[in-house]
DNA sequence: TTGATATATTAAAATATAAGAATGTTTGAA
DNA sequence: TTCAAACATTCTTATATTTTAATATATCAA
Protein backbone atom coordinates (compact mmCIF):
# COMPACT_ATOMS: atom_id res chain seq x y z
CA UNK A 1 0.00 0.00 0.00
CA UNK A 2 1.33 3.70 -0.50
CA UNK A 3 1.29 6.21 1.89
CA UNK A 4 -0.15 9.15 1.34
CA UNK A 5 2.58 11.74 1.00
CA UNK A 6 3.57 9.40 -2.16
CA UNK A 7 -0.03 9.77 -3.46
CA UNK A 8 0.01 13.56 -2.84
CA UNK A 9 3.66 14.29 -5.22
CA UNK A 10 1.49 11.71 -7.20
CA UNK A 11 -1.62 14.25 -7.92
CA UNK A 12 0.97 16.72 -7.76
CA UNK A 13 2.61 15.91 -10.99
CA UNK A 14 -0.59 14.69 -12.76
CA UNK A 15 -1.66 18.06 -12.00
CA UNK A 16 -0.52 19.51 -15.56
CA UNK A 17 -2.44 20.45 -18.77
CA UNK A 18 0.05 18.29 -21.00
CA UNK A 19 -0.12 16.03 -18.94
CA UNK A 20 -3.37 15.69 -18.10
CA UNK A 21 -4.03 14.97 -22.00
CA UNK A 22 -1.23 12.69 -22.37
CA UNK A 23 -2.49 10.70 -19.37
CA UNK A 24 -6.82 10.68 -20.90
CA UNK A 25 -4.95 9.46 -24.13
CA UNK A 26 -3.56 6.44 -22.26
CA UNK A 27 -6.78 5.46 -20.61
CA UNK A 28 -7.89 4.79 -24.33
CA UNK A 29 -5.02 2.75 -24.99
CA UNK A 30 -1.27 2.27 -26.25
CA UNK A 31 0.42 5.33 -27.89
CA UNK A 32 3.52 5.95 -29.16
CA UNK A 33 5.57 9.85 -28.97
CA UNK A 34 4.70 10.63 -32.09
CA UNK A 35 1.43 10.00 -31.48
CA UNK A 36 1.32 12.83 -28.98
CA UNK A 37 3.39 15.16 -30.84
CA UNK A 38 0.35 14.91 -33.10
CA UNK A 39 -2.34 16.22 -30.90
CA UNK A 40 -0.38 18.39 -28.31
CA UNK A 41 0.59 21.19 -29.86
CA UNK A 42 4.28 21.26 -27.76
CA UNK A 43 8.12 20.34 -29.31
CA UNK A 44 9.31 17.04 -29.46
CA UNK A 45 11.72 17.46 -26.45
CA UNK A 46 8.61 18.63 -24.30
CA UNK A 47 6.81 15.94 -24.99
CA UNK A 48 9.73 13.68 -24.09
CA UNK A 49 10.49 15.10 -20.97
CA UNK A 50 6.72 15.01 -20.14
CA UNK A 51 6.49 11.53 -20.61
CA UNK A 52 9.97 10.72 -19.28
CA UNK A 53 8.69 12.42 -15.78
CA UNK A 54 5.41 10.59 -15.61
CA UNK A 55 7.59 7.32 -16.12
CA UNK A 56 10.05 8.07 -13.49
CA UNK A 57 7.15 8.48 -10.75
CA UNK A 58 5.42 4.75 -12.31
CA UNK A 59 2.45 6.24 -13.97
CA UNK A 60 2.91 5.14 -17.01
CA UNK A 61 5.74 2.90 -19.12
CA UNK A 62 6.54 1.58 -22.23
CA UNK A 63 7.61 -1.32 -24.65
CA UNK A 64 9.50 -1.10 -27.66
CA UNK A 65 7.81 -2.09 -30.90
CA UNK A 66 10.24 -2.00 -33.79
CA UNK A 67 11.68 1.79 -33.24
CA UNK A 68 8.97 2.58 -31.66
CA UNK A 69 8.52 3.41 -27.71
CA UNK A 70 4.94 2.49 -26.84
CA UNK A 71 3.83 4.19 -23.67
CA UNK A 72 0.75 2.50 -21.89
CA UNK A 73 -0.93 3.17 -17.97
CA UNK A 74 0.75 1.67 -15.15
CA UNK A 75 -0.56 3.08 -12.23
CA UNK A 76 -3.82 1.92 -11.54
CA UNK A 77 -5.00 5.21 -9.45
CA UNK A 78 -5.09 7.08 -13.30
CA UNK A 79 -8.48 5.96 -14.63
CA UNK A 80 -10.15 6.85 -11.55
CA UNK A 81 -8.64 10.40 -11.52
CA UNK A 82 -9.29 11.13 -14.99
CA UNK A 83 -12.55 9.72 -14.35
CA UNK A 84 -13.06 12.48 -11.87
CA UNK A 85 -12.06 14.83 -13.43
CA UNK A 86 -14.32 14.55 -16.35
CA UNK A 87 -17.51 13.74 -14.16
CA UNK A 88 -19.96 16.62 -14.18
CA UNK A 89 -20.98 18.12 -10.43
CA UNK A 90 -23.67 20.79 -11.34
CA UNK A 91 -24.07 21.59 -7.47
CA UNK A 92 -22.40 23.40 -5.03
CA UNK A 93 -22.08 21.25 -1.57
CA UNK A 94 -24.98 22.63 1.01
CA UNK A 95 -23.62 24.57 3.67
CA UNK A 96 -23.58 23.12 6.83
CA UNK A 97 -26.54 22.94 8.10
CA UNK A 98 -25.95 25.25 11.34
CA UNK A 99 -23.08 26.33 12.91
CA UNK A 100 -21.40 23.11 13.84
CA UNK A 101 -19.29 23.30 16.31
CA UNK A 102 -15.66 23.86 16.45
CA UNK A 103 -12.79 22.65 18.76
CA UNK A 104 -12.66 26.29 19.52
CA UNK A 105 -16.22 26.93 20.51
CA UNK A 106 -16.49 29.56 22.80
CA UNK A 107 -19.10 31.66 22.20
CA UNK A 108 -21.89 28.99 22.77
CA UNK A 109 -25.27 30.77 22.66
CA UNK A 110 -24.17 33.50 20.80
CA UNK A 111 -24.08 31.79 17.37
CA UNK A 112 -25.04 34.45 14.58
CA UNK A 113 -27.70 32.27 12.64
CA UNK B 1 -20.09 22.42 -15.85
CA UNK B 2 -16.50 23.43 -15.35
CA UNK B 3 -13.76 23.44 -18.09
CA UNK B 4 -11.40 20.90 -17.79
CA UNK B 5 -8.80 23.23 -17.24
CA UNK B 6 -10.44 24.71 -14.14
CA UNK B 7 -10.12 21.11 -13.03
CA UNK B 8 -6.48 20.81 -13.71
CA UNK B 9 -6.14 24.18 -11.85
CA UNK B 10 -7.87 22.89 -8.69
CA UNK B 11 -6.06 19.86 -9.15
CA UNK B 12 -2.76 21.60 -8.67
CA UNK B 13 -4.32 23.65 -5.54
CA UNK B 14 -5.44 20.68 -4.11
CA UNK B 15 -1.83 18.78 -4.31
CA UNK B 16 -0.25 19.82 -1.70
CA UNK B 17 0.44 17.86 1.60
CA UNK B 18 -0.73 20.87 4.39
CA UNK B 19 -4.16 21.60 2.22
CA UNK B 20 -4.80 17.75 1.81
CA UNK B 21 -4.73 17.12 5.29
CA UNK B 22 -7.18 20.81 5.75
CA UNK B 23 -9.38 19.13 3.29
CA UNK B 24 -9.26 15.58 4.49
CA UNK B 25 -10.46 17.66 7.69
CA UNK B 26 -12.74 19.06 6.51
CA UNK B 27 -14.50 16.50 5.07
CA UNK B 28 -15.55 15.57 8.61
CA UNK B 29 -16.84 18.42 9.87
CA UNK B 30 -16.32 22.32 10.18
CA UNK B 31 -13.08 23.76 11.67
CA UNK B 32 -11.86 27.17 12.46
CA UNK B 33 -8.38 28.49 12.16
CA UNK B 34 -6.87 27.81 15.54
CA UNK B 35 -8.41 24.26 14.90
CA UNK B 36 -6.01 23.44 12.17
CA UNK B 37 -3.23 25.20 13.31
CA UNK B 38 -3.56 22.68 16.62
CA UNK B 39 -2.94 19.50 14.25
CA UNK B 40 -0.73 21.04 11.24
CA UNK B 41 2.65 21.70 12.39
CA UNK B 42 2.93 25.49 10.71
CA UNK B 43 2.57 29.11 11.64
CA UNK B 44 -1.23 30.31 11.79
CA UNK B 45 -0.12 32.68 8.71
CA UNK B 46 0.85 29.93 6.64
CA UNK B 47 -2.39 27.93 7.38
CA UNK B 48 -4.34 31.27 6.96
CA UNK B 49 -2.39 31.56 3.50
CA UNK B 50 -3.40 27.74 2.25
CA UNK B 51 -7.01 28.26 3.54
CA UNK B 52 -7.13 31.68 1.81
CA UNK B 53 -6.48 30.11 -1.53
CA UNK B 54 -8.37 27.32 -1.44
CA UNK B 55 -10.92 30.06 -0.57
CA UNK B 56 -9.86 31.95 -4.21
CA UNK B 57 -10.44 29.10 -5.93
CA UNK B 58 -13.76 28.29 -4.60
CA UNK B 59 -12.42 25.15 -2.48
CA UNK B 60 -13.69 25.82 0.51
CA UNK B 61 -15.71 28.70 2.05
CA UNK B 62 -16.67 30.33 5.64
CA UNK B 63 -18.90 31.70 7.95
CA UNK B 64 -18.75 33.94 10.80
CA UNK B 65 -19.32 32.54 14.32
CA UNK B 66 -18.24 35.15 16.92
CA UNK B 67 -14.84 35.71 16.12
CA UNK B 68 -13.95 32.60 14.40
CA UNK B 69 -13.76 31.78 10.94
CA UNK B 70 -15.50 28.55 10.39
CA UNK B 71 -14.51 27.13 7.32
CA UNK B 72 -16.45 24.43 5.40
CA UNK B 73 -16.12 22.27 2.08
CA UNK B 74 -18.16 24.23 -0.96
CA UNK B 75 -16.47 22.26 -4.12
CA UNK B 76 -18.49 18.87 -4.27
CA UNK B 77 -15.42 17.14 -6.07
CA UNK B 78 -12.98 17.35 -2.78
CA UNK B 79 -15.03 14.24 -0.94
CA UNK B 80 -14.48 12.36 -3.80
CA UNK B 81 -10.66 13.19 -4.48
CA UNK B 82 -10.15 12.22 -0.72
CA UNK B 83 -11.67 9.29 -1.19
CA UNK B 84 -9.33 8.64 -4.03
CA UNK B 85 -6.15 9.56 -2.22
CA UNK B 86 -7.67 6.91 0.61
CA UNK B 87 -8.57 4.63 -1.11
CA UNK B 88 -5.99 1.00 -1.68
CA UNK B 89 -4.96 -0.09 -5.07
CA UNK B 90 -2.92 -3.33 -4.29
CA UNK B 91 -1.94 -4.00 -7.97
CA UNK B 92 -0.42 -2.29 -10.78
CA UNK B 93 -2.66 -2.01 -14.19
CA UNK B 94 -1.88 -5.01 -16.94
CA UNK B 95 0.89 -4.37 -19.57
CA UNK B 96 -1.18 -4.03 -22.47
CA UNK B 97 -2.23 -8.04 -24.01
CA UNK B 98 -0.45 -7.77 -26.71
CA UNK B 99 1.55 -4.74 -28.53
CA UNK B 100 -1.80 -2.83 -29.58
CA UNK B 101 -1.30 -0.46 -33.03
CA UNK B 102 -0.55 2.79 -32.32
CA UNK B 103 -1.08 5.48 -34.70
CA UNK B 104 2.42 5.35 -35.82
CA UNK B 105 2.16 1.65 -36.40
CA UNK B 106 5.39 0.86 -39.02
CA UNK B 107 6.36 -2.23 -38.04
CA UNK B 108 3.80 -4.59 -38.23
CA UNK B 109 4.45 -8.56 -38.35
CA UNK B 110 8.05 -7.47 -36.27
CA UNK B 111 6.21 -7.10 -32.74
CA UNK B 112 8.97 -8.35 -30.51
CA UNK B 113 6.72 -9.89 -28.31
C1' DT C 1 27.79 2.19 -43.44
C1' DT C 2 24.96 5.85 -44.25
C1' DG C 3 20.80 8.36 -43.87
C1' DA C 4 16.56 9.07 -41.77
C1' DT C 5 13.31 8.29 -38.18
C1' DA C 6 12.11 8.24 -33.41
C1' DT C 7 13.19 9.73 -29.29
C1' DA C 8 16.15 11.36 -25.24
C1' DT C 9 19.25 14.47 -22.68
C1' DT C 10 21.20 18.68 -21.11
C1' DA C 11 21.60 23.43 -20.03
C1' DA C 12 19.73 27.77 -19.59
C1' DA C 13 16.05 31.08 -19.12
C1' DA C 14 11.50 32.17 -17.56
C1' DT C 15 8.16 31.60 -14.36
C1' DA C 16 5.63 29.85 -10.44
C1' DT C 17 5.21 28.26 -5.72
C1' DA C 18 6.17 27.95 -0.72
C1' DA C 19 7.61 29.56 3.69
C1' DG C 20 8.93 33.00 7.03
C1' DA C 21 8.87 37.48 9.11
C1' DA C 22 6.70 41.47 10.06
C1' DT C 23 2.62 43.90 10.40
C1' DG C 24 -2.34 44.91 9.77
C1' DT C 25 -7.50 44.26 10.62
C1' DT C 26 -11.61 43.08 12.96
C1' DT C 27 -14.44 42.03 16.77
C1' DG C 28 -16.00 40.89 21.27
C1' DA C 29 -15.15 41.50 26.24
C1' DA C 30 -13.98 44.21 30.05
C1' DT D 1 -12.42 52.82 24.55
C1' DT D 2 -9.02 49.75 25.14
C1' DC D 3 -7.13 45.12 25.06
C1' DA D 4 -6.54 40.70 23.35
C1' DA D 5 -7.95 37.01 20.42
C1' DA D 6 -8.45 35.36 15.84
C1' DC D 7 -7.14 35.85 11.64
C1' DA D 8 -5.34 38.13 7.16
C1' DT D 9 -1.98 40.52 4.16
C1' DT D 10 2.33 41.77 2.24
C1' DC D 11 6.98 41.38 1.19
C1' DT D 12 11.07 38.83 0.72
C1' DT D 13 13.76 34.90 -0.05
C1' DA D 14 14.39 30.20 -1.32
C1' DT D 15 13.29 26.67 -4.22
C1' DA D 16 10.88 24.13 -7.80
C1' DT D 17 8.75 23.72 -12.25
C1' DT D 18 8.27 24.54 -17.16
C1' DT D 19 9.76 25.64 -21.57
C1' DT D 20 13.03 26.38 -25.21
C1' DA D 21 16.97 25.45 -27.76
C1' DA D 22 20.61 22.73 -28.96
C1' DT D 23 22.50 18.39 -29.26
C1' DA D 24 22.80 13.42 -28.68
C1' DT D 25 21.56 8.47 -29.28
C1' DA D 26 19.70 4.38 -31.09
C1' DT D 27 17.86 1.63 -34.67
C1' DC D 28 16.01 0.30 -39.03
C1' DA D 29 16.24 0.40 -44.10
C1' DA D 30 18.69 0.87 -48.08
Amino acid sequence: MRSLGRRIELLKIIAHPVRVRILDELTKGVKCVTDFEEFLEISQPNVSQHLSLLRRYGVIDYYMDGRLRCYFLRDPIIPDIIKLLNKDYIEELPAPACCPVTKKGKYPGKRRH
